[in-house]
DNA sequence: CATGAATGAGTATTCATTCAT
DNA sequence: TATGAATGAATACTCATTCAT
């Protein structure tokens, strides 16, 4: 029985999925050259074949990696921005939320990761090198310019302090996605990044 | 006989170090599986074939350079506990050096960002995963438990506290390391993450 | 699923003999060191990386061949000995048989070729020289001793004199499969190794 | 205190031999392929750079060594055939003399080993394959000759029964430079290639 | 002359990609 | 479509030869 268009579509959307969200955990674990295809399909459970249907080649599968990674980050966050709330607990619930994420190794912890290893592979056009222009840096440093309004963050260019407190978040990220234990992780260090003691 | 025996394993041992000093830096900059051995030896500027005379494998060649490094981060911690000087200072002290070497992209930046990287890579036997075992871990948590007692320094488990700031030394010094521009970086944040504020 | 896993476990059976059919003949001719990957592999007609999905390398190639060469030589001869049938008329049958596989340059001829080969690798494992266990030796050896006491072989060590025997049917193998023009063999020559003249 | 030419010349000839003489055993144990430079240098006792003073490359060294090893093989017996004395007693004083080489693992016998590697390595112009224009075997064809009209000799292509009869004599000679026990080896074996039984 | 460290052409091996089934 | 065996370009490693000392 042939199917619709409509389900043949859907059909291969889900596929395509199916792959890319094995292949997060994966080239997470592993890195961009250290992930052999074969192995990768293995660990997706498809033959290698099949990776080529639906990807030209190994670097636009890591391409729609990371752009996937990228869209999902964001809002959540622009949206925590728009929130009526002062800046403390905004941060505090961004941390908490951090924590969480990286505990339980969900996807955007790999995306973390990811980001970390981005930095490493020479590919020129990596996002989070160009990391002024991601939107969770612009998200938070709006945050953090509003705290320091307030008097809750601590001084200096904010646009700064948002990138460190990323890069610290995406080291914890990928300590916690390589090392088998659970590495402890508290959210009181990712408070601290930003605001003063009372 | 053109040499003595003595001059002769004096070059020989000048050769080895030039290899992996050159090598510590592209290794960080590449990570293992991204650095091929043709384009090391271009870059150390010797044939791929000297190389194998001083390292049997890249493997070997990879793990005497970790050896190398973890030794000589070792040496400056270790003094400094004995020192009698309060914590707080002796936070301070390192902090300092830690940016000072971070925005010199001295060895020990390097030697930080690969340890990064060794997270990553499966070899089993890492040092930076085993941190609790590093003499820079132990020697800082001396430095914490000092400053616990003496006030200066923020609640917490004092090995964990430890492994902490040095992950965030890590990742700032990796993402110097591959960046083409200077990141900034306050001795300030990283003074934060052990000292309460005044 | 395009194939079922028998058909599947089949076309690689045949595939892998297809190799090692193919490499005992280049490996008897130009010998282990003799005998380059690609060369080889244009050789058999495929790619050098085909080699390698059946063989983890060079070595373990060469060991599966002898494998199979020393389990083929074998049957025939352990048969033979069962027979009634006089010692000399058993000793000529062989020389015949001899004769016959040298002159066709057959797939045991090869096989001598590679043996004589063998006692010059330094592999400490070869068949050829443990040759006093060898199948062959023993069923000849048990022919010779039927033979002299019917009065038949010449009188000696019939242990020794088998492996003198397959010494000079393995050089006459080697020589024949080496030279391009077909060499001259007398099975009377074969005979006379063991069988008095009348 | 500078050296007469003379005696430079002499000190430089007894290099030479000291080379080629090493140089045998080591190519008769190992083959042309399996003989690397850097331990064959070793194996003598001099610098690589040495051996290339004395021969342009690996290659010259070898035919070297196959044209000292066959002019001195065949003043023995080119002397041997002008004897007045019966082909009987000619050929056992052969095999005597030829166990006894191959026994002690003489320069000859080494020389033999190497004659068969000859015949596997692809050098087209190898001695032995020619072997009909060989010294030894016109020599022991005369004596056959003489044999056969005495008598004492098998029948058949006198040409032939030489070449068969040093094809044996070169792989004992093999078998035993190359096996570290001591192999069996009886003068009546040989000789009875050639001599009809009494 | 003698040496052995340095070299790079040559070889073994891996892995992204293709394609017949 | 899905597969995984086959491929060969890319990569790790070896070894004959050179050359500064």
């Amino acid at each position: 029985m042939p199917k619709t268009k409509e389900q043949c579509e859907e059909i291969k959307e889900k596929m395509k999925n199916r792959i890319l969200e094995s292949s997060i955990e994966y080239f997470a674990k592993n890195g961009y050259s250290g992930t052999k295809i074969t192995q990768l399909a293995k660990y997706i459970g498809i033959g290698q074949g099949t990776l080529y249907i639906y990807f030209a080649n190994k670097e636009e599968l890591f391409t729609e990696i990371m752009k996937k990674l990228n869209s999902q980050n964001e809002n959540g966050l622009e949206n925590l921005v728009k929130v009526k709330m002062d800046s403390e607990s905004k941060i505090k619930l961004i941390s908490e939320s951090m924590v969480e994420n990286i505990k339980n190794k969900s996807i955007i912890a790999y995306s973390f990761a990811l980001n970390i290893r981005m930095v490493q592979e020479q590919s020129a056009d990596n996002q989070f090198t160009r990391s002024y222009e991601n939107i969770p840096v612009k998200a938070l440093r709006d945050i953090i310019l509003q705290g320091q309004q307030e008097g809750s963050v601590i001084e200096g260019d904010p646009y700064k302090l948002s990138d460190y407190y990323w890069s610290v978040v995406h080291t914890l990220a990928l300590i916690n996605i390589n090392s088998n234990e659970n590495q402890t992780l508290e959210v009181n260090w990712l408070n601290r990044i930003l605001l003063k003691d009372k």
